[in-house]
Order: structure tokens, then sequence, then C-alpha cells
DNA sequence: CAGCCTGACGTTAACGTTAACGCAAATTCC
DNA sequence: GGAATTTGCGTTAACGTTAACGTCAGGCTG
């Protein structure tokens, strides 16, 4: 491994000026500069990250802009969960994180927290966010300062210079959502589509995968639900309601966010077993018991904590390791049902596993006096 | 943060007694060893890795015992893929992968392999391993030196003193295919199960959880076909061919290994498409063709690469990080059709997203001179 | 009792990087 | 043209841990 002392060694100059050749601290002549640089490509430097770390000592604070844990049904807990997970697995590492959460239906409760981060600047080195507000997060990128890192997770703004974005297709989501509709209707019949105002581009490009995925099935007949979110806490179960009402015949529910509880309670109430397949998103818990017993038969993760797990994962391999990172992460689209439930529940297998952990014991201590020889 | 410094401060010693104490160095007297050991625990004291890796200058070796890469279909460079994007996500720690490969058809290259593995004990600081042959790996890992941590991947040895085992649960695997079949059937038919001997109790148990999953299915039977791998190379193949002859009412065929490209390429050439529904195993290359154009309906994935991936992460966890680690992890059962086959296919999105990233270059040419010497 | 060993410590030089500090020489300013 | 600043560099003390190496007292052997 080479080291900066050796940079230092063939550019015939000491360590300090290589350091400030490094990191453009000036002081530094035009030609040494460049001198160095040269020998440093050509010797591949790469410098020793722990003894720049000891040697820093800096604690790196990674805000977290996400909405309020409690909203969509308690969706927002989901990526917090993955984040703290790794900031557990990252412990030895000077990390802090910092969640800075706002109401997702509110432009100025975003603004005010996108304030909070960037007023104290010095305080955050690296940022995840949540772009759920698609308008408002675009001007808030805008302000973000250059030098400072952001990933996007859940959705993402396009045309930024983000340092990456972890996110899953959801047009892609919703055409594999019709394919198993498609198969548990047996290919015909009467699908509902459940919408909500005001819309939300992400959860319409679920609405447009799954419809244009299904247009070229003649038996099929596709048909929208839409319910305004400020009516009241149960809107789609007055949704689902209405789509019984009005279309007698349906044998499928699509819902395209997290709400599928809300229709498969009033399943439970009115429909006999089996006669209205439905599928739904997103393993929050209410919908655990329905997806147990069969009233929603399939739901579609984007398993949001391994989003939150990633997204602090890799701000530490870009700014602590100094890796290069995927610009773009496509998570897998998951189907989750009764059978492989329990694998997906515990959001991620480690964190489940890991609550027994163990203590932390000789497990593999160290057997004695091996000792690197230095010349 | 407290440092060795005040460890030593508070009891009354050097920081050199302390260190001796901390790694059982002897040559401390038992007063002082338990009165150093109780300011520890009060204190909380936990080392600082970076300044510990930075004295050591330890490379780590981890030694990886799977199957030939292109054994059952080229399945194992699957794992060994998630591996060496561990390794490259690792590339600031003194890390070292060292595959060792056997023959999964023969104990003798087995136990050469691990022989080989064990006698040069002084290279590997830790083990991931793939207990494929079942037998033959119960008595390697009693032979196993207790400092040497190993994970198992793929499947595990019960009741041994592993740091962790990462694999999926085979019988519900199986569970989650009869789940499918049912769907795709509608419920009714005849379902062919497709065997092989010798016998693999992982495979074994994917079949029961499939048969115990049907066998409340009145209008379903199930027949199972058997065949000697030992003749041929596309003994599946040739199952196939049998059990179109054999069962011309068949309407659903269930692979539970990655061979399901076989049966698939007969189906392709003798059978209506749609007639027969197709389910298998694992993303190799050969299976995915037939799963874009609807040959095999649903591939069940256990991610060999994420389990090759987070093999690595536990050992750094636990000999680098010395953070506790899950005693199990349970992997996801993960259904994959022609809709998020994209998703999956890259193996883990990351490592596609970073293929671009960078020549893989001089890793691994182990830097000379300081290197952990024992006694 | 000289010589040797050993137990129980303390001391110190690394490991590689960082940034504050120092110090000439060159440049700018009034 | 002298003072003040800037430029370009070298030196050095950290950061926390590690293990080789000293030291010193006490015990044992022949």
């Amino acid at each position: 491994m080479v080291t900066i002392r050796e940079i230092a060694r063939k550019a015939g100059v000491s360590i300090g000026t290589v350091d400030r050749a490094l990191h453009n601290r000036g002081r530094v002549s035009k030609a040494t500069q460049e001198r160095i640089a040269r020998i440093i490509a050509e010797c591949r430097y790469k410098p020793n990250v722990f003894a720049s770390h000891l040697s820093l000592a800096k604690q790196y604070t990674f805000a977290v802009l996400t909405p309020e844990p409690e909203q969509d049904g308690r969706y927002w807990e989901l990526p917090m969960r993955g984040i703290r997970k790794a900031a557990e697995e990252l412990k030895p590492y000077p990390i802090r994180i910092w969640p800075v959460h706002y109401d997702k239906y509110s432009e100025a409760s975003f603004f005010k927290a996108g304030e909070k981060i960037l007023k104290s600047r010095s305080e955050a080195d690296g940022l995840v966010i949540a772009p759920v507000l698609s308008a408002a997060s675009e001007t808030f990128i805008r302000r973000i300062p250059p030098a400072l890192p952001y990933v996007f997770i859940d959705s993402y703004v396009p045309d930024t210079s983000c340092l990456s974005r972890i996110a899953q297709n959801p047009y892609r989501s919703g055409a594999l959502g019709a394919r198993l509709m498609d198969l548990l209707i047996g290919g015909k019949g009467t699908v509902a589509v459940c919408r909500m105002v005001p819309r939300d581009y992400h959860i319409d490009d679920r609405v447009n995968g799954f419809t244009e995925a299904l247009r070229f099935r003649k038996d099929v007949e596709i048909v929208s639900f839409e319910a305004d979110r400020k009516t009241d806490e149960a809107v789609f179960y007055h949704l689902a309601e209405r789509i019984l009402a009005e279309r007698p015949s349906c044998n499928g529910i699509f819902v395209p966010n997290s709400l599928g509880h809300q229709v498969a309670q009033l399943l439970k109430e009115r429909v006999p077993p089996g006669r209205i397949h439905l599928i739904g998103y997103d393993l929050v818990e209410p919908n655990l018991p329905f997806l147990k017993d069969g009233w929603i038969r399939f739901l579609i993760s984007q398993r949001p904590d391994v989003q939150g797990y990633q997204g602090i994962q890799l701000l530490v391999q870009h700014l602590l390791l100094k890796n290069p990172v995927p610009a773009e992460m496509n998570l897998p689209i998951d189907i989750v049902t009764a059978e492989n439930l329990d694998e997906h529940a515990g959001t991620d297998p480690q964190e489940r596993a890991g609550r027994s952990a163990e203590a932390v014991e000789a497990r593999g201590a160290r057997p004695a006096g091996r000792r690197a020889v230095r010349k």
C-alpha cells in the first residue's frame, strides 16, 4: 500500500505539501501541484481511510428528510427502521442520524423542515430525502449547496445532481400487479382501481402500469374510482362501498397505495371470501392480518426499510470510505403473499434475527502474541 | 469517547497493561486484571476500530468454500458475484477473498478443499461455507478450530457453533411455489414434481413444502418423477419427455432446482403455450429467456448473490468492526416473473449499476512487507 | 551467592493522515 | 523603500491502539 510519505519522497517535497495538494488547501505552487497529481495517479495512491478518520476525528451528521412516520398508515416508520439499522451496524463509525420530518400534505411544513437543515448547514454532512411533495422538493433541491451530497429514497426529482437515487419503478410495479390480478381473476372480469385526490405522480405511475398491462386483455374491464383524502379517515373503506354498489360484478380491486387494509376490511364484512381479489401495496402493520387470512391476496413491497438502510450506506460509502457509488438503485419489486410474509415482515431479515442479538462475548477471542513485525 | 488511556488512568496502571488485559496477553496480575475489567465495563469502553486496524495493519483473509461455479447450471457463480461485490465495497478494509471450490458430487473433493484451508490455517481468518454435501460437511465442521469463525450460506449444518447462517427456508419456499401453482392451474389438474437422485435434503424440503401445501386441494393430483443425474446432461429434458408420455393430462410442472430451463425447452418444442404451467428455481442464465417469454411462469429465487454478500459482510462486522451479528438470517423468498425480472436479474441492483464503475485493477495483490506474524 | 528466570508492570515507536505552526523568500502596499 | 502581507514549503504533534522492548524486584538453582 502506497502512502502519502512515499508520494512526498517521489515528488521531492514534504508530506505537508502533499496533503495540501490533496485537499486543495492552497499554498502549493502550480508546478508542484501538477507533479504531485501525476505521481498520485501513477502510483494509484488511495488514502488510508482509517488513518484519515483517526486523525480527523470528525463526526458526520446525516439528515433524514421524510414525512412524519405516522403518515400513510405508519408507512414512514419503515424507512426509519432501515436507517436505524444502518446506524447500528455502522456504530464504529463516527456518524449521527438527524431525522427531520414533515407533514406530507403541507408544503409549508416541508420547506420549514428543509430550511432547518440548510440553516444549520454546519451540522449536516449528507442528506437522505424522500421527495414526496414533488413541486416543493424541486425548489428545495436547488437550494442545497453543491458540496452537500444527498440521496433520494422512495422517489426522486429528475435532473438533479444527487449522489444517488434509490427507488422502485412504479410503472413496472403496477404492471406486475396487473399480471398477478390477471392470474387471480382467471383472465376475465371487472377490476376496480382505487385512486385518491390530490393526485400523486408516483402513485399515478403505478396505476398507469397496471391499466396499460391489462389493456390488451379483452375480457377484463377496468373501472377507476376516486376519493378525496380529506373527506375522512377511512376514505378507501367508503370507496369500496361505492365500488360494491356501483359495480356488483367486480371481481378484483387494485389499491395502489398502502390503504389496502381499508378495502379488505369492508370485503371481509360484506363479501364471501374469494369472490373479490385484492392486491395492495406495502407491508404496513394494518395490512398484515388481511394478507395472512387471504383478504388481501398480494402485497407489492418496495422495501422501504432497505431504501433507508441503503441511503445511509451510500453516504458512508461516499463520504467515509471514498468509494464510488451507483447513481441509481432500482430496488426489486417484491411480491408478498401469506406464504412468504414471515421472511419479509420483520423489515430486513438481519434486523429481525438480530433482535435476539447475543452477548458480545469472547467469540473468536484473539490468539495471543500476534503482531505485525515492522522494519 | 473513552480511550484506553483514560481506562489506564482510572485503574492506576499504564496503557500497556490495559492492552495486555484487554487481549489476554498475560503478564497482568489477577487483581489488576479484574480492576481493569470492572472499569472497562463501567465506562462502556469500546476500542476504536480505526486506530486498532491502523496499528495492526493486518490483512484478513476470508476463505470461501463453495461448489465449482459452473455446477448446477452455473448457479454457484451467483454467490461469488455477491462476494466480489462485498469485497469491492469493502475495499478500504484490509481484506482478501480466497475462493476454494469443490465438486459438489465428490466427497473426496470436498475434503481436499477443506483440508487445503485448514492446513494453511495461518492464512484464513474467516470462512464462508456452502455445506452442500451435508454428511461430509458435518465431519469437516468438527475439524474447524474454535477460534476460526465461519458462516453458512445456502444451507447449514445444525448444532454447530457457526457465527451465523444465511439461508432460505426451503420448505416454505416450496409451499409458496404450491400456492402459485394452484393459482396458475386454477385449482385443478395434475402437477408433476421433478426430482433427482442422489437425493438432496435441501431440495427434498422444497418438494415436501410443495406437496404438503397442495395436499388439501382435492382437485389437484401430484405425481412425482425421478431421474438419475448421472444419465446425461439434459436429465430434466428427458424427464419431461417421460412426463408428457406418461401423464398427458398434466397441466403443471414443479422443478425444485435450477434446471427448469431443460423442462421449458421441451415444452416449447412440444406443447402449445399456456397448457402446462412451469415453476422453477433460481435466476441462472439459461432460465432467463424462458421466464421472459412465459414458458417458465415463476422462478423462486433465494438471492444467492445476497447470501454471498452478507456472508462476507457478517465476517467483517464480527472480526473487523467487533459488532454483534445475528445468529441466523432468513432471506426473503423472492417470486420472480417476467415483469420484475429486470430488477432482480443483475443480481443485486447495486452491482448492476456499479458495473461501469471502474476497472477491477490491482486488488488482491498482497502488499509486501508488513504482514501479521503469529507465534 | 552469582547467575538466571519470570512475573508484573511501564515506555515507546510505530501505523498513515491531518492541520497548525514556523520560516524564509517573494510580492504588494502606502 | 521599509513594512506588511502572501506564497511555498518543511516540521511536528496529535488521533487511539498495538506489541516489542526495558526495567526491576523477587524467586530459584547449583
